[in-house]
DNA sequence: CGAGAGCTTGAGAATTCTCAAAGTACGTGG
DNA sequence: CCACGTACTTTGAGAATTCTCAAGCTCTCG
């Protein structure tokens, strides 16, 4: 737990009444289920490592595939309003996570300071991101979106300190389509012209990003990218 | 500032605190710039009456509009993480707001629980809506997106008591084409079809909703729709 | 009342989807 | 260890939305 998200700007014995509810620090495998839509909210997670996705059923019953949580990142964050999950999130991979009690962690926010500044901005981070992605997927085309997907996952990969440009994508095509609002065919048609134009390789579900250059002009190509780089930005947390 | 938002759950005295940060309520016209993308962070805003559209200009300086703003409803708080406002924000109509110091409001809620617990929860509920706006606006035909849209605005009005079907819209189709992702050509297009089916009337930026199950059945027509009713849930704050 | 922005309408163009089928990878069981 | 079955991925061709471009109309405001 010590490199990521929450610790941020805490000293050692805040740190430890921090560890302190964390209930448990399990070892998941893909598909199993972690969070169930409609369950009553108690814990926040984190994820240590491997991947998972949030996903949601509409009242027809349509799957939507709202993120992937990636390690270092929080989740379950949305459901403090309501009280109740609103996402299914399963594991994609073999996945170590931790669990919080959100009013345990609550409490303990009100002792310390720093530590109800630090959720107060993870939360804001997670509005932030929610706001500029997906407008930033809206009005695109799948060429933009897809480059944008993968330029993302390799941004918030390297800003926990991967430097490798692979990218080890445990999700199906149908999922990252879904995510996306494409069909999974035009996912492979546009990996395949990727690699065409010497942007990526591709062997089966691991992307080599071979030229992060070309990926951001793919990204950027009609328009896109965020124009505050909010990673950039001083973060006085 | 009464019934809106932020005091819920208050007592008096402390109700009293929070009416002590707020550092002004101003009135704003049409046009009138409240937030500059890329400014220093300080307050946080409510909008007591009008309404005001948040929007962003990428890179390529695509204008983005991400979300309009109604009475009783927050806006900056994605601002926290980065201490700078990511989006513009602009007046639609004539419009009532009350600006808070978020320091100093952090700093009340190291002393009122009830109110960090507010905060938190309405920053959950930004994540929330986030979340699920998005994605079912996404994988969507043009006509499910307008009409969910209307039905949005109409939800959210009447959960802060104006039980109009009326809708004004003050902002441009252009304004609403680029916030779902659309042509304007098309927004006027698929209004037009809607007041031929007998959902809803148009009198220029007067939109009245003739058929409230209709338009529900729009929006459910291909899929979507939140399955769990967000404000059907109890929510003890 | 006039100018300009905003809105509506039409026709053709383009992207992306749908449907269908073949190919590939992975896990299970023999 | 290999074969098979299943699920996933890729590829192709035609269909359908939605966009783009263009022009006419209308509302608002000075």
């Amino acid at each position: 737990m010590s490199q990521i998200c929450l610790p941020l700007g805490l000293d050692k014995a805040d740190i430890s009444k921090l560890e302190d509810i964390v209930s448990s620090t399990s070892v998941k495998h893909a598909g199993d289920i972690l969070i169930r839509q409609g369950d009553k909210f108690d814990k926040i997670y984190a994820v240590k490592s491997g991947m998972a996705k949030s996903y949601r059923f509409d009242k027809a019953g349509t799957e939507y595939i709202q993120s992937f949580h990636l390690p270092g990142e929080l989740f379950g964050l949305d459901a403090i309003y309501a009280q109740r999950y609103g996402f299914n999130v399963e594991a994609l991979d073999t996945s170590v996570l931790c669990e919080m009690d959100f009013n345990e962690l609550q409490t303990l926010c009100s002792t310390v300071p720093s530590l109800q500044k630090q959720l107060f901005s993870l939360l804001s981070r997670d509005i932030y991101n929610s706001h500029v992605n997906p407008i930033e997927h809206f009005d695109q085309t799948a060429e933009q979106k897809l480059s944008g997907f993968l330029h993302n996952l390799l941004s918030r990969l390297q800003a926990r300190g991967h430097n490798s440009l692979d990218l080890h994508l445990p999700m199906s095509r149908r999922d990252i389509a879904n995510h996306l609002g494409l069909a999974p065919e035009t996912i492979s048609r546009l990996l395949k012209r990727f690699q065409e134009r010497g942007v990526i390789t591709i062997n089966n579900r691991l992307v080599t990003v071979q030229d992060r250059a070309k990926l951001e002009g793919l990204v950027h190509c009609h328009a896109l990218e965020t124009s505050i780089d909010i990673s950039s930005i001083a973060h006085t947390a």
